[in-house]
DNA sequence: TAAATGACAAGTG
DNA sequence: CCACTTGCCATTT
């Protein structure tokens, strides 16, 4: 378990309900600027132990990424019952829905 | 030890 | 907007 792989659980842990982000976006935040990857690996891996709120992360398009239709479904459920709607296309609004570490920032300074 | 794989991303035409 | 290419890297075969 590397120190990289801690902060992407803290930074997933962090995304408030009815929020989203996507996997480049935690790499980034982590310090990898191409570790999207690693942000999959990490969700299959140890999502259950380390209780990782995995339904809000989705691709960089706002679609969500499972390719197993029962578990799609599951993270669709999950999201829309945070309040997070998604269009005809199963496509989320990230313009409306993407979480950002500045936005959780500025919440906790005020 | 090399090659394939994966809930991906970003660039290009 | 769609198809295709390249970059990435731990884990599995």
């Amino acid at each position: 378990m590397t120190n990289v792989s801690m902060e992407m659980i803290k930074l997933m842990k962090m995304i408030p309900k009815g929020k989203v982000a996507t996997y480049g976006q935690i790499a980034k935040m982590a310090g990898l600027s191409n570790g999207a990857r690693q942000v999959v690996r990490l969700i299959h891996t140890c999502s259950e132990k380390f209780d990782i709120p995995w339904h809000r992360i989705v691709s960089s398009k706002g679609q969500i990424g499972i390719k197993d239709p029962i578990g799609h479904n599951i993270q669709k459920q999950m999201l829309e019952k945070e309040g997070i709607n998604f269009d005809n296309q199963e496509i989320i609004d990230l313009n409306l829905f993407q979480w950002t570490f500045e936005e959780s920032e500025i919440l906790s300074e005020n």
